[in-house]
DNA sequence: GCCTGACATAACCGAAACCTTATAGCGTTA
DNA sequence: TAACGCTATAAGGTTTCGGTTATGTCAGGC
């Protein structure tokens, strides 16, 4: 390392600052030098400054000037990727320190789907936050998996939890899978299926169904067990990912759903309201996890919470709905 | 990120300095506040002031100072850990600047030891060097796997070729295996043991044999198929890395070895000098892989090395040698 | 052809950053 | 106990950094 850190400390490690990077980045994300000036509140000469000395220093254009704002080069995106790691390094620098003078204290940003933070994450956040009391959780919800895993690239949130898709193959992430989750197709308790002690997937294509939208991980496993019985898959009458929405639906009218195990138990707690069918089809459970960022390691207190996760994991598939699973006796 | 982005940046990013960084960096590479203050050609309270001013920007003691020195404390270790990658990911940021800026361009630092330096670097080195002409090579060989890890996690090289253990488990680091490399029980062409045409292992028990140190990944093989015929691993008259040595020793006395295929097609293109022993032994061929960082993608240049090497991998597998691993017919 | 919005340049200024030399404190060691 | 090695502090000087206001340049919309 000393061997060339002398000389390229000097050449770049004194003319590249901290200030200019995050100026370059704020300018980025707001799309102008102006916009950027106003929201760093600095006058905007000083932003294009600091952007020409950044330009001088690494010897590449970075930014196309146009008329109405700028665009990053191919130069400036790499710089923008690399600034945006090199904050974050020092953040996660600074946040490891005070995680270190005071290990009970901490904040862990979670980014999960509905289904997620009302089924699965209240009982492990009950847990950690007993474990880990001064610990603060920031939890985002997301409508779209897509949009979570955005926000996880932009490392707005440490970790994502929730179902993934298998195989996953999202690009700079990494899953690991706390547990399966059984499928129920179910109906409202007042539901004329809900007398049947037994029926076949054919005999409910032609009912109303919820869906999630497709391209959605929930959507899938409807459409495939259908489509393994030579059946089209059902119409859908109403797409939401509101399992409110949903539960009320079930729970007043004659619609159809396919409800992981979770929130079945969330929802059926007295078990009077819902009916799981006895439908004779198997669905591949849904693999519960967790998303990291790849290519660098979680936060110290991220990792407690996954390991919070992790242990509870036991605990959850030896409830009721999830080892019936097989047999799919009705769960009411 | 907005949110707290603002708040944070004003806190810690106006207070933390690269160069501030960067001098705790050096005194803790060089031991010493002094020390690295020479290094460095600065006077020494400029080092002093700056680990104070690093301490007061954190509010954490970095540094424990003794007469003899300095040693870091928990927290020191914590930044400095940090402070590597901070740099560590503006090096690779400016890098692939420079890549961009002409993609021919580049370095590849490649660490190995010294029988892959020997035998499949060169033909990728070939290969690769054709292809990017412009692209420096920098190898450094390492006597024991072990240092050579370290250089890979101090970022001294970008990634490593060698012969890896299964499961391999080294903290931080990922492997890529490239392919299974078949092992040899070698003696000289003059050897007594060569005009057999068969034999076993429990006849070569009382031989002289040249071994690599214990703990190595080439020495495993060697007991493990001795411990599984119930036999006692051979006594190492010879222990040594160098496989010039172990050519030589072969050739012109009655040692025997254990060799991978590549060394041997190298060592004996003529086929005259050594020659490969039929024993009735199976031995677990040897993967052959490519160990990075994880957590971190590899620099451009670097991924252009690991393509092209993987794309040999099937111009290697289908020498004689390899492909006739499975029957362990003399190879002379 | 003339505004308008957006960035670049110039001139200037204060604060801080960074360096130096000199000196003091303080364990270790001869 | 004196010398030594290492670090901290003080005092003082340049540099440069980050910022301002004023002004220039340039492309496009009306």
């Amino acid at each position: 390392m000393s061997g060339t850190s002398d000389h390229w400390d000097r050449r770049i490690g004194r003319r590249v600052t901290l200030r200019d990077l995050h100026v370059l980045l704020a300018v980025v994300q707001w799309g102008s030098m102006a916009k950027a000036a106003t929201h760093l509140s600095v006058s905007q000469p000083a932003i294009s400054k600091a952007v020409a000395d950044l330009e001088r220093a690494v010897g590449a254009r970075l930014l196309d000037r146009s008329p109405s704002g700028i665009t990053p080069t191919p130069f400036g995106s790499v710089l923008v990727k690399r600034g945006l790691a090199v904050f974050d390094e020092l953040r996660q620098g600074i946040n490891e320190l005070e995680f270190l003078a005071d290990p009970t204290t901490g904040e862990v940003r979670i980014g999960c789907p509905e289904s997620i933070a009302a089924g699965l994450l209240p009982a492990v956040v009950e847990r950690f936050t007993r474990q880990y009391p001064k610990m603060v959780l920031r939890v985002a919800q997301a409508q779209t998996v897509t949009s979570e895993f955005n926000e996880l690239r932009e490392r707005t949130v440490d970790l994502m939890i929730g179902r993934i898709a298998r195989p996953f193959t999202e690009e700079g992430l990494s899953a690991e899978i706390l547990f399966e989750e059984p499928l129920y197709i179910v109906a409202g308790a007042q539901s004329r299926w809900a007398k049947r002690r037994k029926l076949t997937l054919a005999e409910l294509a032609g009912e109303r169904w919820i869906l999630t939208p497709p391209n959605e991980v929930l959507s899938s496993p409807v459409a495939a067990a259908f489509h393994a019985q030579g059946l089209e898959p059902p119409h859908a009458t109403v797409v939401s990912f509101s399992f409110h929405l949903r539960n009320h639906l079930l729970a007043n009218t004659d619609f159809i759903s396919l409800i992981p195990a979770s929130m079945l138990r969330l929802f059926n707690a007295r078990q009077t309201v819902l009916k799981a069918l006895p439908v004779d089809t198997k669905f591949e459970p849904l693999p519960v996890g967790i998303v990291t960022r790849k290519n660098q390691q979680p936060s110290p207190e991220a990792q407690l919470f996954i390991d919070c996760a992790r242990s509870m994991v036991d605990t959850i598939i030896t409830t009721p709905e999830f080892t019936k699973s097989a047999t799919h006796k009705t769960a009411g």
